[in-house]
DNA sequence: CGTTCTCTTGACCAGCATCAAAATTTGTGG
DNA sequence: CCACAAATTTTGATGCTGGTCAAGAGAACG
């Protein structure tokens, strides 16, 4: 029932490749090292979450209840402004934690972008957990600073850099936080929409499309298929998204 | 020695309107109910740091050697593009943390936009002092929590809003993060320039000037000195910072 | 009071949005 | 497997928001 996907980036890495069997059943826990007595507890309260795409874990303004982390697949966290504009806050893969937060509302709504699994937990059950499970909250912690850096990274995107540096910014750190990218570095599986990247980019399709024929016209990558980029000149894809372009 | 500023909202609060002379010297501790034995090792772990406009109390690519807690004044995250372009990914105030996440360099420099007072430890100190202070850990997690809320918050405004809407949006939500400011609800004092508020909304500093012009011409707000406006009609400018206008 | 810095206002321009339509991909039924 | 319909992506033409460049108005400092 316990199917947390691991929080150490290395187990994750590790999951991806298929090499870690038993992070595979309980990653999480296994690599924050939780003794097997409170690992008998976590699996107690832990429950399973199935989304088909486009199906919402919970909505803009939902109360928070659970804590939930993702096993598989993939999400966006949007938030609707009232005439429909929309905000992708940010794209969730295995790993990855929601409800971190002590808000009583969820500002973004979570729904999946593919078929997705995800374990949770009420959030007075996992509270609870937490003043016992000492390694539980050091983990999250850390995690939490991750994505707050991750948060502040993608302001520098929105607030200062050009489409097109937007872009090549989006998918030199796309394949860090998708512990499913392919096995191969430089291809890049892209779960999304066109018009899911421009809502997380705060672009428009249009313009999506227009910088990644940008991209491919200056031979930094190439298209595989649809929804599949090979990286060709990682280095000028690097620069460029640094503003160096 | 210890000047952690509180963690929980109603004591920095309390402690912005002078009512409460304990959080004022250990707030932190005080809020967080850590037995007086942790206090003492607390104290004897942190040191005191004293910031002049424009100094620094870190900068970008510096490695991560302490955590940091801000007791009085305010400090801005800045981060430089390499032909000069900035972008400020918070203003920080009384009872922020700085350096939470367990990062190796910091990707953001941090600099006193007033004369500032910091609380530091190192973070190997600090790291082992979490291990024992359990509601040290709890507090942080919720601290960073509602950071990370406030990062997804500001994709919002970056991504999706106009330049009015970004200022009105940030007029909005200065009072809640700031606890230092005025008594009155209404008047809002701003510590940063135009050129930070425009690093910071993504915009120019011209932009920035004009959107402050209209918001005065359509009577949301009044300007009381330079640094100190009035809002005249709070739902009107709430309305237009969520998209309504 | 004059020097300097910041803020405000104005004129013009560029990048991205908008509107429109063609090209590809996806899905469905025969 | 093919044909057709629907949806998504790409490409093209035009317009607007906000950036750039320039000058003037206030504040802050000695």
């Amino acid at each position: 029932m316990l199917e947390l996907a691991g929080l150490p980036a290395d187990c994750a890495k590790r999951r991806a490749t298929g090499g870690c069997d038993v992070c595979q059943a309980r990653p999480f826990s296994v690599c924050a090292s939780v003794p097997d007595a409170d690992l008998a507890r976590l699996d107690g309260l832990a429950e399973t979450v199935a989304l088909e795409p486009d199906q919402a874990l919970f909505r803009q303004d939902d109360p928070v209840t659970h804590i939930f982390n993702v096993t598989s697949g993939s999400l966006r966290l949007s938030r609707l402004l009232p005439d429909g504009r929309r905000q992708i806050a940010g794209f969730l893969f295995a790993g990855d934690f929601i409800g971190l937060s002590d808000e009583a509302r969820h500002a973004f709504a979570a729904e999946a972008l593919e078929p997705s699994t995800l374990c949770r937990f009420r959030q007075g059950d996992y509270r609870a957990l937490m003043r016992e499970v000492r390694d539980l909250e050091t983990a999250l912690l850390q995690r939490a600073g991750r994505e707050l850096s991750a948060a502040r990274d993608q302001a520098l995107r929105l607030g200062r850099k050009s489409a097109l540096e937007r872009l090549a910014s989006f998918l030199i750190d796309l394949p860090g936080i998708d512990p499913l990218r392919p096995a191969t570095p430089d291809v890049i599986r892209l779960p999304m929409t066109r018009g899911e990247i421009a809502d997380y980019l705060g672009l428009t399709i249009e313009t999506v499309s227009r910088s990644l024929t940008k991209l491919k016209q200056l031979g930094l990558v190439r298209q595989l298929s649809l929804n599949l980029l090979k990286v060709e000149r990682h280095d000028a894809l690097r620069d460029l998204a640094e503003g160096l372009g």
